[in-house]
DNA sequence: CAGAAAACCTAGCGGTGCTAGAATCGTGGG
DNA sequence: CCCACGATTCTAGCACCGCTAGGTTTTCTG
């Protein structure tokens, strides 16, 4: 049927083209001003098409969220190849990517509660992500556990990413803050 | 004028039962079902006696919030004092005080996005948090900048507990996430 | 071309934070 | 003692939210 192999990659299309207007409505003015009224509004459909593709806002946060993991692995992927496997690369890239896309950033962390994370049924995106620190954080290992210590250096990222942008560091002294990170944190 | 001296203590005690009533409503059913209506009902007054107290919901999340940071500063003290100045007490009271009061931590951390903070305006207590912190930082410092490795710290700690929180990291690798993290920044 | 099925929209539900204006109350002066 | 005033409090309602039932339109099929 060709007719509807159209159906579904029109409908496919339709969907990324939610999920795009939702990630750049957030981007452009934040998560509080996504709602379903202005995302129907935007994609020139009405409210209950959105809900035949996602089951709620969550769902929509969720799908954005993946998006996410996806860039940010490129992201780091990238800034870990540019650095010769350097853990102060990685690192900056991960802050940097926190900063920039933030309405993504919270998406991925903050907003999407729903979403798998420390099990297999995680988007792989995610994984891609993880193992990015971990494939940095092997040489400084010395002996503990690797993937523990991947956690931690998400841990201390995560902190200090969420931290520095809701206002509660000073900015001005990020990076040397990061530059100790990486001091204490190897060896 | 004794009366209007009564008033005025009347008016202060209603608002302290308002910050009382929504952090026991945020502490058992969560932030999302704190509403205005709800909270009005529990204090026994009608939703307008809430905004002659408070600009709005969020500044009764503030309110909350600097409560909060009172008992986490109380919390971390007495962690420290009991184990003598101790970083591994002070890491652990910091995330079992997290762990143990979710929305207040919420409220403290993530809700409340309007809260002064790194300023001289920020509630005391949260200073009084930050100082313990420092304390016990302090004797590790070797040199660096103990204000900059009590940021670390606390935005390693702080990244450990909301991803612990969210299901983000598996809970039965806690404790040694923990003495990784003392271990490496102790160095 | 008729009828079935899929796609889609209108209208509305119960809820939200917040507020204008009416009603009620305690109080001080005549 | 009573009345008028000012502070206090409530009722009712605004515009918006996420979400959905039910009817209308469009599209495909036999």
């Amino acid at each position: 049927m060709t007719t509807q192999a159209r159906r579904l990659r029109e409908r496919a299309e339709r969907e990324q083209l939610i999920i795009t207007a939702a990630r750049e409505l957030a981007e452009a003015e934040g998560w509080e001003a996504v709602t379903t009224r202005r995302l129907a509004e935007r994609v020139e459909y009405s409210q209950p098409v959105l809900y035949s593709h996602f089951a709620g806002k969550e769902a929509i946060m969720a799908a954005v969220a993946v998006e996410g993991f996806t860039e940010m692995a490129a992201h780091i992927r990238a800034a870990r190849e540019r650095s010769g496997d350097r853990l102060a690369g990685v690192c900056a890239a991960y802050l940097d990517f926190a900063e920039r896309r933030p309405a993504l950033y919270d998406a991925m962390f903050n907003r999407a509660s729903t979403l798998p994370f420390a099990t297999p049924e995680a988007p792989g995106a995610l994984h891609d992500c993880f193992d990015e620190l971990l494939a940095v954080v092997r040489p400084i290992a010395a002996g503990d556990d690797e993937g523990l210590l991947a956690e931690l250096l998400w841990s201390a990222l995560h902190g200090l990413a969420t931290l520095t942008r809701g206002g509660r560091l000073p900015r001005e002294l990020h990076e040397r803050r990061l530059a100790l990170l990486l001091s204490r944190l190897s060896r």
